[in-house]
DNA sequence: CCGACTTCAGTGACATTGTCACTCTGCGTT
DNA sequence: AACGCAGAGTGACAATGTCACTGAAGTCGG
């Protein structure tokens, strides 16, 4: 299976002119990942730089207690930039990207990044512009985590995982590791969310009995 | 006051070709702030890209509540990304820099920034290591602040505030704000410190007793 | 030096969140 | 049906955050 022309997807490439884009297509490397599968992780660091083309990837960090805390999403149309953070600063990190669901991606070479950062100024202000998605993402994780109530945190987060549907298909486990908190936790906090009428619960899943309330409570964040 | 070459003290811009740094010298402005003044925050972001040549930034984030927690420090010989991240990112943040010395600063236009870009790999290689640094920053703070202990934290910053000094010129707020915890909380901790024997307190001073204690502390990270 | 003020630190009661050690339940497997 | 296991519930307790104070240490004008 082709993937076609994946250089009209990116605001950083679908502005280039076309000879660019061809020499890109050409020398790209499309890259597939199943889902469930890990992309990186601190002992498996990709050396290219990838932009998602199809699916969403998960970026967690985790604590040797096992803890884990989701930092963000990299979704189709994005780049992942901390793979290649981690190379420049040369330091060691425990952050870990997994598919979330089926992946395409395109990987762009160490060598061929350069050349484009250096050729094209859409492209540039394109990886500029994601590095700095990423760094108000987590400016947001910090001040959720230091700041933040647990029932708010979790009230959001419930809203954003369901999107439209009406009902989250997640663990308390599962929710315990996007807020970066304990099992526990979220039971009783969802245990609450049940009393009051805002959700109701089946092994594995929840569901929505009141977006507005639920809205309401994420609010007053 | 002039403050000489400062082409000669970035590694993004030491190695660039003699024409390209003259027209650097030539093009810059030299920004100085006194000490405490607030180089940038959420309503006056700076629009050009900050070389620290001389002093310490201190960048920052506060709660509606007013709690407040220390995010990194830029040191002289960095740069930083922050403001232009959330130029290019066009959102708000609660961020905060605040010259904790008196500073020594070069502002590179948006231009004069996208030029260098452009044309010098060592000034690309620079810049993008810069974000990489502050990722991996706040990837620890984040990590920190979700996982770690406070009376860990509060030894660790000591020791980091104290450099090679005995003693910390901080009131139990200031180290209140460095954690993004409150002042009470600080104050349990260092009372337990003390009747420990690892510190002892005057009124906006900690005098650090026992570094290997404390140092052992800090390692229970 | 005195008293008024202000900033800093200490304290106890209580709320929230995290940890531990369980139990119980739903659901598939054999 | 019996078993096994992941998911969920629970109570006790520890750690941290919040609130409403008190008291102590510097500061300043007179």
């Amino acid at each position: 299976m082709t993937i076609g022309d994946w250089t009209e997807r990116f605001h950083g490439t679908r502005s280039l002119p076309r000879p660019v884009r061809d020499r890109l297509l050409a020398s790209a490397r499309v890259a597939r990942y199943a889902r469930g599968q890990t992309v990186f992780s601190p002992d498996n660091r990709p050396d290219n730089l990838l932009f998602l083309v199809e699916g969403t990837l998960r970026v967690s960090q985790t604590a040797e207690s096992g803890r884990e805390i989701v930092l963000y999403r990299v979704e189709a149309g994005e780049s992942c930039v901390l793979t290649t953070a981690c190379m420049l600063a040369e330091e060691a990190y425990n952050a870990e990207g997994l598919a979330e669901t089926a992946l395409v991606a395109v990987a762009l070479s160490q060598q061929t990044f350069d050349l484009l950062a250096a050729e094209e100024p859409a492209f540039r202000k394109f990886v500029f512009a994601a590095y700095s998605r990423r760094l108000l993402d987590l400016l947001h994780v910090v001040d959720e985590v230091a700041f933040g109530r647990i029932d708010v945190r979790l009230a959001a987060r419930l809203l954003a995982l369901a999107g439209p549907a009406v009902e989250v298909s997640a663990t308390h486990d599962d929710l315990a590791r996007e807020l970066g908190t304990a099992r526990e936790v979220v039971s009783r906090v969802l245990q609450d969310f049940q009393k009051r009428g805002l959700v109701s619960q089946a092994r594995g899943r929840v569901r929505l009995l009141s977006r507005e309330s639920l809205t309401r409570i994420a609010a007053s964040d």
